[in-house]
DNA sequence: TTTGTGTTGTTGTTTTTGTGACAACATTTA
DNA sequence: TAAATGTTGTCACAAAAACAACAACACAAA
């Protein structure tokens, strides 16, 4: 071994590139092509330890993904197209497989039949951001009278500005958060009733995301996103939510709201007293 | 059986599912899941026809993946997120390895030593109309002296306006094509020296996709693409071409070219007298 | 001859797919 | 109420498919 190979996380690239369609060897072979252009299959065999038999079928493979391509000489030998192009062509094809996947689960998803009783008594957990960032948009979107919520205002400045539109403009909206930076952000809930609260959630330990929130829709419908004990440097950010219909868990949080309504205004009240 | 399954192409589906990075099973469950909403195990194992005690394991890897949400109800029930998302969502995860991907083959691509006796001898093919226009800019773009290059004017129109300006303007530039729009393309090649050749390539069969063209390089460098044999609506459009520095190759062509630019002058020969 | 290429077939390993059994619990029946 | 029946969630494990690794061989080049 004249210079050890670099490689530096040898292991992660490939496990990246699987997820882009390749197998392990594919991985290594294209890999060692990247490294030598123009090599022969027994060169390749060298530089990726794959063996020399396998090395012919792995190539065939990649020739038809558009990631190799052949000279005619014997002994053949073999050139990768660079990176850029390579990954482009495999998203892609994974793209159009997308597209096609789409169109035909939308078809399912649309001709589904509605559950005539529904999952009003179920309560729902719900994990990933976008998802539910989703289930808010659709719950907000559904109110008719009212809407109550409770978050931190971190939050709703961050993630809330592209839902705001989503509330029909005759639905009263009340919200509890710790901070309102009206002037910076006049465009969100412009009229909302907010009730500024600076401890609402400090209990929240350390510099957790801080999404937690309750959301109370027509008295109805619940959705309480919890903070998660992933780290927030961790590659998934993965807050779990509950939403739910059901009368009893509903219930809980309208008696949560009352509480906190009464309190801030008896915190209110003293102001003005000691004032 | 009240309603037969409606499932278009069941089988096309869990292809293309399967590139996104779901298993077969996966595919199935969640596609059963989209038809019906909040369904128990059992039910999604009706639908989907997967083995009942496969259907929670593999529930497990759906959440995992944010496709799917349960109720804390028993028997548990499941929610698929919606197609959209849930694509969205797929496909984001691919992105970010394709990101890493991409980065760390281009720190092997960019530490590849030269090679100092090179690949001049050899004839390559390559694969993936991508890959052709790749190498054929590169090419262009080594140009020093002079370009020639006959290939059909549907080609250069469509393919080639993104590839102009990566020739320097210094280089002698001869066209031979069977057409040029001059009007409605101006921006193309506007040095260049065109010859029109009304019959040029009229021989290429039907409406065969006609990619085909010569393109030679200081006389050093030959690309020549040829037509393919699949069909234009076939999913996979790839026409091979082969790309050459080798004396013989160049050679071939460059009497090619000599052939038909004296057949041409001796056809202006002949309007003139007729004239 | 000697070396190395390109191909084939066989074997081992891992990942998916599929089956059967079982404890826990819920629902019905007696 | 207690027994019988059915359903759920979990396990262990078998079968099949995909992938990885090895051995052997015909053939061409040097």
């Amino acid at each position: 071994m004249p210079m050890g190979e670099i490689q530096p996380e040898p292991d992660r690239i490939y496990d990246s590139l699987k997820s882009l369609g390749l197998t392990k060897y594919e991985a290594l072979v294209y890999m060692a092509l990247l490294q030598v252009q123009g090599a022969t299959a027994t060169e390749i065999h060298e530089i990726s330890k794959v063996p020399r038999a396998s090395v012919y079928p792995v190539i065939d493979k990649l020739i038809s993904k558009n990631l190799v391509s052949t000279s005619n000489t014997t002994p053949k030998r073999f050139s990768a197209t660079p990176p850029e192009a390579a990954v482009k062509n495999m998203l892609g094809e994974i793209k159009k497989d997308a597209d096609n996947a789409l169109k035909a689960l939308n078809e399912l998803y649309e001709s589904r039949p509605e559950r005539p009783f529904g999952k009003q008594e179920y309560i729902w957990s719900i994990t990933g951001e976008e998802n539910i960032l989703l289930k808010l948009k659709e719950a907000l979107s559904s109110a008719e009278k009212e809407v109550f919520f409770a978050a931190r205002w971190d939050f709703i400045k961050n993630k809330l500005p592209d839902i705001t539109e989503s509330v029909s403009p005759d639905v009263k909206i009340e919200i509890i958060t710790n901070n309102w930076d009206k002037d910076g952000y006049p465009g969100i809930f412009p009229n909302a009733s907010v009730k500024i609260f600076k401890e609402f959630n400090s209990y929240s330990r350390g510099t957790k995301n801080g999404a937690s929130g309750v959301y109370i829709i027509d008295k109805k419908k619940v959705l309480l996103i919890m903070d998660s004990d992933a780290d927030l440097d961790s590659a998934s950010f993965n807050p779990p939510a509950l939403y739910s219909e059901s009368y009893g868990f509903v219930q809980f949080f309208l008696s949560y709201r009352e509480f906190i309504s009464g309190h801030l205004e008896s915190l209110q009240k003293k102001e003005k007293i000691s004032a």
